[in-house]
RNA sequence: GGCCUCGUGGCGGAGUGGUGACGCAGCGGACUGCAAAUCCGCGUACCCCGGUUCAAUUCCGGGCGAGGCCUCCA
């Protein structure tokens, strides 16, 4: 049994360096991180933060012991997206969301990411919304305009700390028009009116969804976005817990806004110790969108590729690096699972020491795979089992991987019977030739020493 | 315009103030009828210009280049 536990270092956006992390209670390891819009099939790009965290959590479990890290994941199900998206296909938000969070679960669960502790909805919070905006508006935090309520970022004096950026210099580039209801240009929405008219598919349970509004308000209303992370983390966390992920585009606005609603709702100095941000993904050199044709969902890369094969291209570099995913780079990672298959096994699982730090060294994943690279046997597999690699026995991997191409295993076998045949007549040519043809189906031979030939998907 | 990243060999990608990680590709050898796989062996890389230093790819300053955010995009 491997004692081995190297401090864990984080980089933190909010201090931008990389710090030793000490847990506030090593007993409940509290990490959170900002999950789906559930309006349709997650993307590629959505799928590093997700491996990236899990991976981050089973590092955490393995640390301070399964039981002892709380790790949530929220589901947004109530978002304009979600409304129009409802009303285009003429089905309710709930039977959207629904359908669109079992999509979202099965393809999470077959990149081999854990499920996390929580996976809460938005829509389950929203009187713990409402009770968070209630107080904002009695400390006067935020303000009732024009039945919204806004929170007032001049109330907080530490407003712009995340993402380091003033709030005179957040006006000066300011580029959207200002509603006029705003105290401040910077303001934003806690609570919003929902309307019927405002819905072009009136009726039959396609108008926007509605809750009876905080504040007196009497319009029924919905959610801002930003405040249902400061509401379900708090419920499910704590007011201040250790770790707060997501994608390098929600630093401004979406987390710091979190912080200025929980900081103000509490009273606290700060939402979470650790702030941590993943970097992009980027499609063969260009930025993924529809326009460009280059937009490829977790399931379309499922449906090409192995599990193993895109969490180790994910993973190859490290979490806060743009990634440039490109066909090279998985089929590198497929030859890499492939020799990895081959050499691992079950015998005693042993925790490379030189792997171990390099993730405990703010999740140093391109270094931990250099050091997989010269394990074998029961130590590779455990190692790379710990980020969720080498799961599949290497039957399933060798499953996993003809169903990739039409193999018929018996026309395959009649070949290679075949080619033995002239190969023992000395018939070069009709034995190279079935090589090749075996190789067009993308079929790889080896001949074995004592005559017979082992053949694998290439 | 402001803020923040980043520029390493053919490619991907770590790291370090002073013995050129690691993987892929490539080359040579063993093996093979020939291959494949495997094993062994091969690489004068650190954007440019200054500065600090005995010594800089690594620290500091400037330049050039790329990307992200400032729009409820992971």
């Amino acid at each position: 049994m491997d004692m081995l536990l190297p401090d864990l270092k984080l980089y933190n956006t909010l201090t931008r360096q990389k710090e030793v992390f000490t847990p506030l209670d090593a007993q409940n390891v509290r990490m959170y991180v900002c999950g789906p819009t559930v309006y349709d099939l997650a993307h590629i790009g959505n799928a590093r933060p997700i491996i990236v965290f899990d991976v981050l959590f089973r590092l955490l479990r393995h640390l301070y012991g399964e039981k002892h890290v709380n790790y949530v994941r929220n589901i947004t199900d109530v978002d304009d997206k979600i409304n129009a998206r409802a009303a285009e296909h003429g089905i309710s938000i709930r039977e959207l969301t629904d359908g669109t969070l079992k999509q979202f679960n099965e393809d999470v669960a077959a990149l081999n990411c854990l499920v996390p502790t929580h996976q809460p909805r938005a829509t389950d919070y929203i009187d713990e919304m409402k009770n968070m905006i209630e107080r904002l508006v009695m400390s006067e935090h935020a303000y009732i305009a024009d039945e919204h309520v806004l929170f007032s970022v001049n109330s907080m004096p530490n407003y712009g700390k995340l993402s380091n950026r003033s709030l005179d210099e957040m006006k000066a580039g300011a580029r959207v028009d200002v509603e006029a209801y705003k105290r401040d240009p910077m303001d934003f929405v806690l609570w919003k009116p929902s309307t019927a008219s405002s819905s072009k598919a009136v009726g039959n349970n396609k108008t926007e969804p509605g809750w009876p509004s905080p504040c007196k308000i009497k319009t029924p209303g919905r959610p801002g976005w930003h405040i249902e992370c400061s509401a379900m983390s708090a419920a499910l966390l704590g007011e201040e817990f250790d770790i707060h992920g997501g994608g390098l585009d929600l630093i401004f606005p979406h987390h710091e806004n979190e912080i200025a609603q929980t900081c103000c709702t509490f009273g606290t100095s700060r939402m979470a110790q650790v702030w941590m941000h993943n970097g992009f993904l980027q499609m063969e050199g260009e930025k993924m969108s529809k326009s460009l044709g280059n937009f490829a969902t977790i399931r379309d890369v499922l449906n090409d590729w192995p599990a193993d094969v895109i969490r180790l291209t994910m993973l190859k570099t490290h979490y806060r690096q743009p990634i440039d995913w490109t066909v090279k780079a998985l089929d590198e990672s497929q030859k890499t699972i492939d020799v990895w298959q081959a050499r691992s096994d079950d015998s005693v699982a042993v925790l490379s020491d030189h792997f171990l730090v390099a993730l405990a060294d703010d999740m140093n994943t391109p270094l931990a795979i250099s050091a997989l690279h010269k394990l074998d046997g029961g130590a590779l597999k455990s190692c790379a089992q710990l980020i969720g690699l080498l799961r599949q026995s290497q039957a399933e991997w060798k499953h996993t991987r003809q169903s990739n191409t039409n193999v018929d295993e018996n026309a395959i076998r009649k070949l290679i019977d075949d080619r033995l045949a002239a190969r023992a007549a000395k018939n070069f040519s009709e034995s190279d030739r079935i090589r090749d043809t075996l190789a067009e189906m993308g079929i790889r031979i080896k001949d074995n020493k004592d005559g017979t030939t082992h053949w694998e998907v290439m």
